[in-house]
DNA sequence: ACCTGAACACCGTTCAAGT
DNA sequence: ACCTGAACACCGTTCAAGT
């Protein structure tokens, strides 16, 4: 039977997992999916039209509608939801961070992020400032929390530093619990919204 | 005249503002250095090690002490040394992104600044967090910035959108002036630190 | 419409051997 | 100590030709 595009893309995210971006190429997916690797061009322009396309596969669950709720826990569910999301594919951070998105899961949650904070009382000509701003973070976040799993000698990062509060700081970073670590960083971008919630107009 | 460690690196980041990150290949910077590729493994191990020390000459400006102030000036021009820095070179926000780097000088930058934070009084268990997360930020809007630089199309990416706020929200962002718009989300991101400055340790 | 076969123009890395 | 020469095992992409 025809393979269609959506079997690429399904394929792709199969060997992503099995192993991992860089070893992710044309010729491997082609013969996964019992195909040459021309083939593959006939639905993909090229590797970065479907990495694009895998992109907005990982991050799906952002086109859900958030459950009832104030305007910072909306947010906050966003932010989980996108982690999880990245987090849910193998270098699934790096796929998405790789790729300037157009596609249409990515642009709905940019939306219905936008509208929750322009309606709690944002101002229009900054919540994409502020949205955008979080993305950043999760994003980030999500990429170090992926190279941790994938490297081992993360904990000698802060191995030459003296003994010292500093030495402390650092080490409390590398061995928090990722989960936790994530949820103060929301936390904290969410102050600073609540700061500039009633700002008028620039 | 033999080759040192620092002209592959000074030499790497010429070929990066020339061609690109994409385009920088150890054929093509042994060719520019007068040498065979081979002649590179001797002194970088592989072309990831090359591109720490890249990255980490990139950020060499976060190792400089800041101006006396207060606290929230201070990070404030770290976090503008950071920016600048990640644009003095072409892809200069990939490269530092693609590894995570243990070199002196990103280390001293994270130092100074964890330092100004627990000095104004931030936890120490949580100021390694807030420094981490401010750094997904500025490394998220830069790549940003550089890849809007690389590609056209950007205007694009709201077209579809049927007019409303959120329209309006998409067209500030992408039209707004990348050191407006980072500033404002810096400032953002001290807000939220602000917000929590006093808290007791946890 | 969808894919094959075969080629083109590259890669990063290794390693004996040279100087 | 520092590099050459040559090879190994790959890449992404194109494109005439097949069905």
């Amino acid at each position: 039977m025809q393979l269609r595009r959506a079997d690429v893309v399904a394929g792709a995210l199969i060997l992503l997992d099995a192993e991992g971006l860089d070893a992710l190429t044309m010729r491997k997916l082609a013969a996964q999916l019992g195909v040459q690797a021309g083939g593959l061009y006939w639905h993909f322009k090229n590797k970065s039209a479907l990495l694009g396309a895998m992109a907005d596969e990982i991050v799906a669950p952002l086109a859900a509608e958030p459950a009832p709720g104030s305007w910072d826990a909306q947010l906050t569910e966003f932010g989980h939801r996108y982690r999880q999301a990245l987090l849910s594919h193998r270098d699934g951070a790096r796929v998405v961070a790789g790729t300037y998105v157009t596609e249409p899961n990515t642009v709905r949650g940019g939306e219905m992020t936008m509208r929750i904070l322009i309606e709690a009382g944002f101002p229009v000509e900054r919540a994409g400032w502020a949205i955008f701003a979080a993305g950043y973070y999760v994003l980030g976040h999500c990429i170090e929390e992926q190279a941790q799993l994938a490297e081992g000698d993360w904990a000698e990062r802060g191995a030459g530093l003296p003994d010292s509060a500093l030495k402390e700081a650092f080490e409390t970073t590398i061995r928090a619990r990722p989960e936790e670590r994530f949820a103060y960083g929301m936390e904290l971008i969410l102050d600073g919204m609540r700061a500039r919630l009633g700002e008028a107009r620039p």
